[in-house]
DNA sequence: CGGTCTTTCTTGGGATACCGAAATGGGATA
DNA sequence: TATCCCATTTCGGTATCCCAAGAAAGACCG
């Protein structure tokens, strides 16, 4: 905070949580980073981060560590930095959420029970055509992570969560086309049905496929709208 | 550090990396914690760790808050312990690994040069049966790590990694006998044979095998020895 | 006028001051 | 003696302060 014209030692009013400042700050700075409110590559100053938070350098800097942990932040020397989105990850994510995926609805077919199923397929129900990029956005994240969490498996679930949060940059830049929407919803629904069926060699097939076809369409738009990218002068690299 | 009889403020001689001391007390601490120096469950307080290293706290808390990120320590309430060991995470860690390293070794089948290849090859050379008991536990952990490091999938060695972290201490809490690191030496020595004549399929299979014989060997071990955890006063849970 | 040296400013890394809450530890009391 | 209460300490959370290094901005010289 400011150095001049202080009010005098001013200690925060004890909240209920611990560290709750650098929590609060911390999902902030993240949603912040996600929604591409701040450019990836953009530079940090702890100080400016100070008066955007009004909170001092000791929570912020908790929050820029651990933000870190989550690569969403970087160091560029000993400066703070968002983390680039590189798009040469798109092909890797995509071979490392196959195997996990076909995994995870695999053991759904087996563990799910029939009220988990419905609260995933609530959630898709609840995002119509009508509803605005951001729900299209967060839902078709959430499924994945929804369905990782129907295996039961911590690790699987904490590995697809990180892994569709690497990718939710990328997918914001994505140009939505109705059909594409409709197709990902199909698909979405169609890998939910098999697991509703206990059909777990159909579900992992499909699940394959659209893990594909979602990382095939998001690189045909992107190397269509590549210039487009630079033009909004976002840090992205790695595009092929 | 101290208040009393405190030297006045000495800022430190100026490192040449950014952040030094915290990434040296990072690194200080989680060697500890891996090697059950501090035991699980075990309580840090923030100025038990000034004195231990000798550094204020601001790098000690950027080096725990990092350290949770690892979920090599946590919050108790307001206040910071060694994570526990969780037995019952086993099962769950030998599922997420399976589908992971079987495609890593596919993949290393397709990828990998033969020079990288005789680099693990040395690992394993470099570990005879006399080695000490520290060195067994090393590389059984980076075999796996180098194995995934060969699909050249950062995602996934990051994961390997991250699981091979996890089972870490437990693994330093198994009696180890002469014939199980014998077979654990030969099904890696399996493993690597069979990713070096490019046999994807029998490298899969074992790789398979091997995780779940791992499994088995541990959680065998450790139901036997369960009072000894006990007495040993280790804050392991989740063992069923 | 361009290049270079110097001064200044800014920033991150680290140390410490201070607060409130929780833990601790005696004694006093029933 | 068991229990409760309050003084004291300890601890984590936050704010601020100090330092060194490097970047930016001038100042100076050829």
């Amino acid at each position: 905070m400011g150095y001049l014209f202080k009010v005098p030692p001013f200690h925060a009013p004890a909240r209920d949580l611990p560290m709750s400042q650098m929590l609060q700050i911390h999902d902030q700075l993240r949603e912040m980073i996600l929604s591409l409110d701040l450019g990836p590559g953009e530079r940090l100053t702890e100080r400016w981060l100070e008066s955007r938070f009004e909170g001092s350098r000791t929570p912020i800097r908790a929050a820029l560590v651990r933000l870190e942990g989550e690569e969403l932040v970087r160091r560029d020397g000993r400066n703070w930095i968002v983390a680039p989105i590189d798009l040469g990850e798109l092909e890797a994510l995509a071979e490392f959420r196959i195997p996990l995926e076909t995994t995870a609805v695999r053991l759904a077919c087996a563990r799910a029970s029939e009220a988990d199923i419905a609260g995933v397929e609530e959630m898709l129900d609840a995002c119509q055509s009508g509803a605005p990029r951001e729900e299209w956005h967060r839902v078709g994240t959430d499924f994945h992570v929804e369905i990782a969490r129907l295996s039961g498996n911590p690790f699987i679930v904490k590995a697809i969560a990180g892994a569709m949060t690497r990718l939710s940059r990328a997918r914001w830049l994505e140009v939505w086309t109705e059909p594409s929407r409709e197709q990902a919803w199909r698909e979405h629904r169609r890998i939910l049905g098999f697991i509703k069926a206990k059909d777990p060699d159909s579900a992992a097939r499909e699940a394959a496929d659209h893990i594909t076809d979602t990382r095939d369409r998001l690189l045909r738009s992107l190397n269509e709208d590549r210039r487009g990218l630079r033009a909004r002068g976002f840090a992205v690299i790695g595009l092929r």
